[in-house]
RNA sequence: CGGGGCGUAGUUCAUCGGUAGAACGCCCGCUUUGGGAGCGGGAAGCAGCAGGUUCAAUUCCUGUCGCCCCGACCA
């Protein structure tokens, strides 16, 4: 019997299983440079079924791909205060070109407002070219002092939106629709489960007037910032001058809009739906789906064990299932623990007892139960199963997340609960910022968000006893 | 930038003053195939880099670079 070493359990360390996961499972490797990160086949598929589900509903939303540069002169970083403040301690800036320094230093995009918008003030002229909706898919670089793998990394993939409208309700439709549209992503996409919310002033967006964003819970109980959209207000308009003529003559900013799901994404869902013997995917973003694995042993007719595997493949391909029948000559338990440590939703076993009872025996990666198909019904089977374990995993996930959800009415039970189990608290807090540093710096967590649905209640906040109208959401961040 | 750890085969590590070894992986052959199969053969290394000590350095010392983990920053 061969010897692998099999990853670390995830309640053990799940910091170690995460990178055993990631490793093992070939997703994803360190680059030579810190905070870098190669994508690996697995992984990159992963972000591809994300492009791909996520662009078309980019474009529902009204928007269009474009390409914007890479390099982006330091002094439009520098026109937006707040912007630059915010950026500036993680910019690469690039100083020599061709051998020689160059007069203006030119910064590496850690996001693409500033050169996007100064071409923005070319393209508009007026409210007809209202509302403006580019999206983007790119590379940005925010020098990380402490990467971690998909997490945070220095380069990270993303997409961003960038909207201009004529009116404030124009760009706050736009900023609740990108969000609503990450929020249906995560939760029938990817299957994760959160909250989506208002940022506070102290964590929104350097330029925004509000920062939308949807917080995921992992299983350690710390929370995953999962996407963010923006309402910039006119803060940008005001300093790259984009205006339009309105209806009547008038010269007017235009108000704007920007919003960003990243490969971020990837490691939401390996962490919060990876268990011991790896990674589990969401049928819905699935490279592979389903596996069919012959099982070839000696006495049994070959032959029409891989004539059956065949007529199984060729229905569940002609169904749209990503499948592969691998006849390779590892053994069945090798090949068992390869698809299970790559999160493959499905495996088909056929075998000598299913040749006798021409079944084929169906494995679920998530839960492990086991159902046998007809080749008749098999096409329909497999996928409502595809479809019962997106659902299953969703509901485990809201489960997880609910169950980790308390609310804490006392500064000391708020402590006992971020040293302990940590997850999300709901808390009163009088929205003033030293408040917020001091349980930051006291207890790690810091406010999330206040919840889309929250309502408004009388409460008195947890560390000052000011008056305080709502909970907010406050956790321990990645 | 603070605290800790580590740089040796593709990977994980062992060796320890006398210039290298295991496991896994990989390649070839035969035998196998219901939870990481067996046997035989094989390829694979300027021991991160630069100095110093020494007859001799992967090993000891100094420096340097890099990476990983833990804190402050962040999608």
């Amino acid at each position: 019997m061969g010897q692998v070493k099999s990853i670390t359990k995830k309640s053990e360390d799940i910091s170690a299983w995460y990178n055993d996961v990631i490793a093992r499972a070939k997703l994803a490797e360190h680059g030579p440079v810190r905070g870098t990160m190669i994508f690996r086949l697995l992984g990159f598929a992963l972000w591809e079924a994300i492009q791909k589900t996520l662009d078309t509903k980019i474009k529902d939303l009204g928007a269009q791909n474009a390409y914007f540069p890479l390099f982006i002169p330091l002094s439009f970083l520098q026109k937006e205060q707040s912007h630059v403040k915010g950026f500036s301690p993680e910019l690469a800036v690039v100083t020599h070109g061709g051998g020689e320094k160059l007069t203006e230093p030119v910064v590496v995009r850690p996001t693409s407002e500033t050169i996007m918008y100064d071409a923005f003030s070319r393209w508009i002229e007026s409210f007809r070219d209202l509302p403006l909706v580019i999206n983007q898919w790119s590379n940005v670089v925010r020098w990380e002092k402490r990467p971690y793998m998909f997490l945070r990394t220095t380069e990270f993939l993303w997409q961003e939106g960038h909207s201009a409208h004529a009116t404030n309700e124009d760009a706050q439709k736009m900023a609740d629709g990108a969000l609503k549209m990450y929020v249906d992503f995560y939760q029938n996409t990817l299957a994760l489960y959160g909250y989506a919310g208002k940022k506070s002033e102290t964590e929104k967006f350097p330029g925004a007037d509000t920062t939308l964003t949807y917080e995921i819970l992992a299983p350690d109980g710390k929370v995953i910032q999962a996407c963010t959209s923006h309402n910039l207000g006119q803060n940008f308009a005001k300093v790259f001058k984009v205006e339009f003529q309105n209806e009547q003559g008038e010269k007017k900013l235009v108000w704007q809009t920007s919003w960003g799901l990243t490969t971020r994404s990837i490691g939401a869902v390996i962490l919060a739906h990876g268990d011991d013997n790896g990674l589990v995917l969401p049928p819905q973003i699935a490279p592979l789906q389903v596996v069919i694995i012959p099982i070839i042993s000696k006495g049994v007719d070959k032959d029409a064990i891989l004539k059956m595997a065949g007529q199984a493949f060729g229905i569940l391909e002609g169904n749209n299932i990503k499948v592969k029948m691998d006849d390779n000559d590892q053994s069945p338990g090798w090949k068992f623990n390869q698809y299970e440590l790559e999160g493959v939703p499905l495996r088909i076993e056929i075998g000598s007892t299913e040749l006798k009872d021409k079944s084929f025996r169906v494995v679920r990666r998530d839960n492990k139960d086991s159902f046998s198909f007809k080749l008749e019904t098999i096409g329909f089977e497999i996928q409502q199963l595809l479809s019962t374990m997106q659902k299953d995993l969703l509901a485990k996930h809201k489960d997880f997340t609910l169950e980790n959800t308390r609310q804490a009415d006392t500064y000391e039970d708020f402590k006992k609960i971020m040293s302990a189990t940590k997850g999300f608290i709901e808390a009163f807090w009088c929205e003033d910022a030293s408040c917020e540093e001091k349980i930051k710096s006291e207890t790690k967590a810091s406010t999330r968000c206040f919840p889309l649905d929250g309502i408004k209640v009388e409460g008195k906040c947890i560390v000052c006893g000011k008056k305080s109208t709502r909970r907010w959401l406050f956790a321990q961040s990645y």
